[in-house]
DNA sequence: ATGGTTGCCTCGCAA
């Protein structure tokens, strides 16, 4: 069972791109996020054509927004991240496929941190751990996916002093991510690839892209029972290279 | 280098 996470910045401009990556990896689950389009605006024919018939679009007007793209009929378990009734923002979904829970998450970047918009940020993550304790409670297994906007360790980006005071390398930022891998869980990427320098994001400014001057925020994190069955995880950092590419790039665990 | 680029569909915001 092959599972993968994409930031694709905008399906309208991006389902192409994304139709013909599905044809070439052939995953049984992708989870997307900013899809930046409501709910009912999510064409889903693109995918359809692509043998993928069950889709779960959950989306808001301009920003935002998480989908489901999968081969075979899921359960849909959550739609919204569990914890405060008043976020209307679209950045969680949670299907049940053969028993495994795939949780798709677009985590809040955070950014500038002396606003509001970072305690929106670790709080969003301490309801996302209490979410993940909660299944491991019930012994239910999980994967964790999409973009945590979390840089976990220095040799995860390129050049650590440039983004200090940023929220993604705030030490808190870390430790929320350092809290959710201390549950028990795994860092699939990690699994296979200890010590390479790896990155899921290169900004469109400044030739960063060009430079590999990039970060890993794009995550997959496994329960103990999913961390058992892994046998291979990586990023795809090829569509990055193409015309109008996201600023992402995809990244993969494929289960036995 | 307080810059630079992309996507939203605004007369800037978010990333």
């Amino acid at each position: 069972m092959k599972l993968a996470t994409w930031n694709v910045n905008s399906i309208k401009i991006r389902a192409a791109a994304v139709a013909e990556w599905l044809a070439e990896h052939q995953p049984d689950v992708l989870a997307l996020q900013e899809i930046k389009c409501e709910t009912a605006a999510f064409v889903a024919d693109t995918f359809h054509a692509a043998g993928y018939a069950h889709v779960l679009p959950i989306g808001q007007k301009s920003y935002n927004g998480v989908a489901m793209i999968s081969r075979r009929p899921f359960e849909t378990v959550l739609t919204a991240l569990p914890g405060d009734e008043t976020d209307a923002q679209a950045r969680y979904a949670e299907i049940k496929i053969n028993g495994l829970h795939v949780i798709n998450i677009y985590a809040p970047n955070g950014n500038p941190v002396d606003t509001e918009k970072f305690p929106y940020k670790l709080g969003w993550l301490t309801r996302l751990e209490a979410r993940l304790r909660e299944l491991m409670r019930h012994n239910m297994p999980f994967v964790v996916m999409g973009d945590y906007n979390i840089i976990p360790t220095d040799i995860d980006c390129y050049d650590p002093i440039a983004w200090q005071g940023d929220a993604l390398f705030q030490p808190e930022s870390r430790a929320a991510f350092r809290r959710m891998v201390n549950l028990g869980l795994t860092d699939a990427v990690r699994m296979f690839h200890p010590r390479d320098e790896l990155y899921t994001f290169w900004d469109y400014q400044a030739g960063a892209w060009q430079r590999n001057n990039g970060i890993r925020i794009d995550h997959i994190l496994m329960s103990p029972a999913a961390a058992d069955r892994c046998i291979n995880a990586g990023i795809d950092k090829s569509p990055r290279g193409r015309e109008q590419p996201s600023d992402h790039v995809p990244v993969w665990v494929e289960l036995r």
